[in-house]
DNA sequence: TGCAACTCTATGTCTAAACTTATTTTGGTG
DNA sequence: CACCAAAATAAGTTTAGACATAGAGTTGCA
């Protein structure tokens, strides 16, 4: 049936997923037809309900399904699919990319934040919070630069925290777990600190992230991180996980 | 113990990823520390083990856990969080943003691909696939520029559709659903006609998103879109769903 | 000491059965 | 015909139990 010939058994829950996903693609089932519910696929493919129920699941997750109770699973119209990134720590990257990592604190210190990062962070504006800019190298050249604001109250234990010996990335990652976050990507042209900071010259386009965290105390950190000109941000759609 | 003192019940196995969320976040449970095996989650939430072991797999899809057969389930060192998007179509972007959506198409025609193109999709130097240019507006400002390759090997039934009337975006969404895709962003500098059709100047930076999707028969499109300026894009690291 | 073979354990996966819940369908009633 | 109540249905969730499997830990032998 849908078994691999081999010998080389995936789940049988992946291996429903799969198929559903192959009548898609090839439109056996076409986009907005109702398709067979989880008894009837789960005795097609000799399962459990709850087993074409996982795999229906994902696919709902990808977007490709659209189910609804009582109505019953139709292929999505308007397959609004989801893509996944990772968020890994600045030196993973850069050691990943086969260069030795290091770093730099150009300025850290507290100051009353300005409006806009106020109301970023839900916090009133002038409060006063850890501002501090950093710049990331691989093998010696500027990978990325980051511009961030810390919440000390959202993140005990950060007084003893020295962050010219760890960076602040990897401090907060290990010691302030998150709730919520939110990311967002723009692109700005370099002004003349990036520019300087970067080794590149003004006017050139940079990617931006921007991400915010927090945690059950309030906001932790916000941060712009402006990557060296030309560096690409990736994503693969998900194909669930082995 | 964890429910909710209202009435408002939601799923068990949420209830106990929300709980086991919490110790992490208040520092209960700490980085590297292993947790309870699921056999006494179980017991201690009153659930079973199959119910913990979903929640568990949830907060392991997120980042927040390191699962691993016979050696436990530990707090994850560095927790690589996965950020997750939805890619929906241009002109529910538009008129979510409360605009009113038009389309034009700048040119369309067969042409063998350059070199970059070919390789991004696997396929041979100077083999013709369909060209695009076409701009989306909202309220009759531009919103975004896309360049697009289209495969017609890949894409059957495209000989009958007009991108005049419909535009590529939402046919190939609606009738070239995809197996596989990769997302990039990246920035660039505006170039002279990147500017003149989003209405802003040569420099400008802008955000950009690289995506390409494959089916069963080989790959179907990439695209280069192009954002006005000072566009976002953002995400939400999910909690899962509902 | 080094290592191969074995054991044991926590997670991974599946099943059958039950119950819950959102929605649609149906059917009766004024 | 409009409206509401009841029945039916498909997905949503949970449970107890079973077996599979990776891989950490232990043992015993060379």
């Amino acid at each position: 049936m849908i078994d691999k010939p081999n010998g080389l058994t995936s789940p049988k829950a992946q291996n429903i997923a799969n198929e559903v996903r192959r009548r898609i693609v090839e439109r056996v089932w076409r986009q907005g037809d109702r398709i067979p519910d989880e008894a009837d696929l789960a005795i097609e493919f000799d399962a459990a309900r709850a087993t074409v129920n996982k795999a229906l699941q994902l696919l709902a997750d990808e977007g490709l399904l659209d189910r609804r109770r009582r109505a019953g699973t139709r292929v999505a119209v308007d397959p609004v699919r989801k893509a996944t990134f990772t968020i890994s720590i600045v030196r993973e990257q850069v050691e990943q990319a086969g260069k030795a990592y290091s770093y730099r604190v150009v300025a850290q210190r507290p100051s009353p934040v300005p409006a806009d990062i106020a109301e970023r962070l839900g916090l009133q504006k002038g409060e006063v919070l850890i501002h501090m800019r950093a710049i990331h190298y691989g093998d010696g050249q500027p990978f990325q630069l980051e511009d961030r604001w810390i919440n000390p109250r959202a993140t005990p234990g950060l007084e003893n925290a020295d962050f010219r010996q760890l960076n602040a990335n990897e401090w907060l990652v290990r010691n302030a777990p998150y709730l919520r976050a939110e990311l967002a990507f723009s692109a700005e042209n370099a002004n003349r600190r990036d520019a300087r900071l970067l080794q590149t010259r003004p006017g050139q386009a940079l990617l931006i992230l921007h991400r915010t965290t927090w945690n059950n105390l309030g906001p932790i950190t916000t941060v712009r991180v402006a990557y060296q000109p030309g560096h690409f941000v990736g994503t693969e759609n998900s194909q669930a996980r082995t």
